[in-house]
Formats: C-alpha cells, sequence, structure tokens
DNA sequence: ACCATAAGTTCTATTTTAGAACTGTCAATA
DNA sequence: TATTGACAGTTCTAAAATAGAACTTATGGT
C-alpha cells in the first residue's frame, strides 16, 4: 500500500494515518507545541536529518495542519506555524503523551508536567462523551456505518474488496 | 535515528511513537477495537503485507499492547487480544479518528459513527482536565520539567545534545 | 576577503517495505 | 489414500524510504 492510497480510505484513522503516521511528523508537531518554528530548531532539538525534516514540513504544510509564514526578508525566511486544522491535533498528542507517562515511563518518572492555566493544577487528559461527559472506554461505544461507509462492511471495505478480487484474478 | 533508540528518550510522547508510529501498527490495533484477532483476518481487512503483519504483531505483543491466547490445538493456532496496556490506548484512536471525522471526510461524509451505550447517543469524543473537567486547548496548559526529564531542557534534550556534540566533533 | 547564519538540496549507503511465492500442520472430502 | 482447503506464518527479490554527511545559496558582520 502506498501513503497516497491511504488518505483516500473510507475510515478517518486511515486518512488521519495519511498525515501523522510515521516516525517523524508527531514529533515535529510535538516541537510545534511547544512553540519551535524554524527549520534549524526542529533539526536541532529532534536529530533529524535535514533531509527528512524538509520533506515532513512539506507534508504538513500541504496537508493544511502548518503554515509558513515569513519573519524576514533578504534572505526570505521563514517560520513554521500551526494553523487551527493543525491546533485541532492537540488531543492526539495529549491522548499519546498521557499513555506514554502511564505506560512507558521509566523509574525516574514522567519527563514533563502539564498544569492547566484555567484551574491552576496539574492534570491528565480524560477522554469524555461529548453527550454526557462521561469518561469513554471501549467497550460501552457502538460503531455504526456512517454515510460514507462504504457497502455494507463497516471496515475498511476497499481492502476487503480489493484482497478478494486480487484472490480471485489468481 | 533508529527505532529503538526512540524508546528510551525522555518523551513520554517519543516513547509511545516507538510502539504505534507507523503506517501499521494504528491500523492494526483499529482492527483489535473492532473486535478483529485473528492472523488472516487483519490481512484481508487491512491488506497488509503477511511479513509486515507478522512483523507488527510480534512487537505490539512484546510491547505488551497485544496478548497471543490459543483458541485451538492441533495446530496450534493464537488469537490477538488486547491487554489493558491496549486497551488503554482507545483515547489515542479516537481522538484520531475525531480529528480525520472532522477534518479528512470527502462529501460523503463520515464512514462510521460512534453510539455510547451508556447514554443511548451518537457522540464525539472529547478532551478535558482531570480535575476541573473543562475542555482543554493547548492554550490553556503549561508545560512543566517533570522528574524524569533531562537536565534543564524540558524538551529533548538528549537529542539536542547529541546533535551538538556531533556538531563540536566536526 | 573571510566567516557565520539560515534554510534548504544533493549525494551514496543502509534499512524498510511491497508483492508474491513458498512451508508446515491438520481436517474434511473424493 | 490422495487431494483440497484453512490457517499462520516464512522466505525471496525489487522498490521505496531513511540515515548521514557534504554541498548550495543568500546575506550580514568583521
Amino acid at each position: 500500500m502506498k501513503w497516497d492510497t491511504l488518505e483516500e480510505e473510507p475510515c478517518s484513522l486511515a486518512r488521519t494515518v495519511a498525515v501523522i503516521g510515521d516516525r517523524w511528523s508527531l514529533l515535529i508537531l510535538r516541537e510545534c507545541f511547544l512553540r519551535i518554528r524554524r527549520f534549524d530548531d526542529f533539526q536541532a532539538s529532534l536529530g533529524i536529518t535535514r533531509h527528512l525534516l524538509a520533506d515532513r514540513l512539506k507534508k504538513l504544510v500541504r496537508f493544511g495542519v502548518l503554515r509558513k509564514i515569513p519573519y524576514q526578508e533578504a534572505p526570505k525566511r521563514y517560520e513554521y506555524i500551526l494553523t487551527q486544522k493543525g491546533l485541532d491535533l492537540y488531543p492526539i498528542i495529549m491522548s499519546i503523551v498521557h499513555w506514554g507517562n502511564v505506560h512507558m515511563v521509566d523509574a525516574r518518572g514522567r519527563p514533563l508536567l502539564h498544569e492547566h492555566k484555567t484551574c491552576g493544577k496539574m492534570f491528565d487528559p480524560v477522554m469524555v462523551c461529548s453527550e454526557c461527559g462521561e469518561p469513554l472506554s471501549a467497550k460501552h461505544v457502538h460503531v455504526h456505518p456512517g454515510p460514507g461507509a462504504r457497502r455494507s462492511s463497516p471496515v475498511h471495505a476497499s481492502a476487503r474488496e480489493r484482497t478478494k478480487r486480487s484472490a480471485e484474478s489468481a
């Protein structure tokens, strides 16, 4: 499967994975949320190769997650800042960080702590239902096919069918 | 940077990315949450190559996200099911799906809808503060170095230092 | 003229992934 | 008894992506 086919899958997870589902994109976005904006700063703080960094920044701009803003003329230089679409990735970043805090820390404890300025306390993110406000868990959620679903299968029908077809033609 | 160095970074995001930060792991986990458990079912529904699927399942088992459970003897066959550590990935999956629902759907609409059995309504996931219950946004969160932070830099100091050292030695 | 800064681009070597075919074990069927 | 099919992988080669380092372009400072 190629990357570009991923963003056309009838699945919101697959399409999002096309944007952030590689080793570096999420790390770059973490830096963005920590106020890093410039090429060399990304490069220094991540240790990513310049080649890959240029490529990933281009991709994130193409997807509308980052925007290039000039911060000086002559020579023309740009900063990369999060768009609203990019800022909306915050719950993804936070849920990933939280899982790491719970399941991947070593004896020394959490690398970062988060303070909620609104209430002044250190907090963890909690995912709740938009309708009743209760915390969510997988077993209390039922999945239905939506208007954008393919055929009868709620799950990823295109890949299933693609596989069937190639099995038939063999 | 190699994959194994990633899981030792003093950053909960980097360590989680070491587990789920590739094209296929998240798609495999989506299938797990949709009750897929067997090798050929994963392969058929995702279109992933058998080689990579075997590799990724092994990795997810090694990280304790999935567990191999025998479902028949002779020939010995296993199912892959989510551990508690794996079930805890649900907020990550849901926040990714939700972002895709908001930002990546085409004209036909959402592929899937989610019903909260507890309240009976179709819902979206919302991330809130564990302390005050208010919805979270990046600008209301302040980051502090925690006990597991490296040196003065709250962010990923090891990579920064590694880069500095190689620049100095050059 | 020389060096530094910033943001890339280009190059080769290595690693990862895609795609297909193959293996081993057993059950059911002809 | 031989054959077929299901299942869970493994093995192979070719193609693609990544790592690591050097190079380019533009400009300002000494």
